[in-house]
DNA sequence: ACTGGTATTAGTACCAAGTGCTAAAACAGA
DNA sequence: TCTGTTTTAGCACTTGGTACTAATACCAGT
């Protein structure tokens, strides 16, 4: 096992060893690559990998970010740009690599249903709006980058059933990408509120 | 600002301190509260709480869990603790109060679409698998502290149109919430993979 | 074989942020 | 005042390093 590599190979595989483990010690990396502490040391300052504590701050502070980050999916998904209540409303929703498949960069077909959800909530004046039924169709894959346009239209609004009905369309550079039914429950008619 | 607190009174706010921010030094714990380094170190040896390096390598090491985890698992909502590739799968979600709604506390539909379709990508066993259509609905209305009970089953797979057809019934406590029938695109038919 | 340059090793002093231990003060209540 | 708790101080030691200097070792070219 202790065959002498090059340096650069052993630099290289420091640079692999560390990557997978951050915990290691130069005393550790020492031993495992058959050389002094000191030239594991040299290696670093080459490489600027930084010290073993510094490392571990290091993935202690990222992953703290991330748990701020991953809270996102919360009121509404997407921003509104228009609404006429009991009518119509627009949301954009700019597609991030954080919403796509990493293996094949297609978004999650969760993200473009929740962006049309919200709308369907929030084009309903009144204080209470919930899905009762949706029937959805995703057309065409959104990717990255990607700015998602979405109309709701209210279709019907039945009173005496609590129910509205609205038809969704999302579009990319005005090709449509997605289209929905909703069937929202509301407790009050269109424009009973207060 | 210095008012000299009680042993306890500064006990307690030391666990808040250190529990919203790991990364301060008894150095600084002592300058905050106006005590000596030593009463530091004597506290945190009462409260068992560990040095300043531990309590780092703790984040990090618990975060890089997570990130391993979220490799996979961030590309689910919701954990699955059951799965039979190509014909069944459970996952369970934990609803917390970011994914209701803060006026009256319901669930969001698309936290529930969004655990019912991640569950369809999951099942499939397939390279690509991408929703092109859902029927949904959502029968009861689920609160925060609810654990849904997600199961997926595989109804039909037709290989030349390269669909697969998918039930879902998530359940609170047994009472069925939510339904839904996914239309699923593959690339290639069930147990072609390799 | 001699010289030069790179690579490696050794050794020292120093640092941060501690632990572990002992001992002296300070304070508080009966 | 005596007693017990709380706080502070001081010192030796630990880990996992940095920074720096100096000595070797190795390998190639002439």
């Amino acid at each position: 096992m202790l065959i002498k590599k090059s340096k650069k190979e052993r630099q290289q595989l420091l640079l692999e060893t560390i990557e997978e483990n951050p915990f290691v010690t130069d005393e550790q990396l020492a031993t495992k690559f058959g050389v002094s502490v000191q030239t594991i040391r040299l290696d670093r300052m080459e490489l600027s990998i930084p010290e073993l504590r510094e490392r571990i701050k290091d993935v202690a502070e990222r992953n703290l970010e991330n748990e701020v980050k991953s809270l996102p999916i919360n009121e509404v998904i997407g921003e509104i740009i228009d609404i006429e209540l009991d009518k119509r409303a627009i949301s954009i929703f700019d597609v991030k690599e954080e919403h796509v498949f990493q293996r094949n960069g297609i978004a999650r077909g969760h993200h473009l249903f929740a962006q049309a959800n919200s709308l369907c909530v929030a084009v309903i004046n009144d204080e209470l709006a919930l899905t009762v039924r949706s029937n959805v169709v995703f057309i065409k894959p959104v990717r990255a980058g990607d700015r998602v346009v979405t109309k709701a239209i209210v279709r019907e609004t039945n009173t005496e059933k609590n129910r509205t009905y609205i038809d969704v369309i999302s579009t990319v550079n005005n090709e449509t990408v997605f289209k929905g039914e909703f069937e929202m429950y509301r407790t009050k008619g269109e424009g009973e509120q207060k």
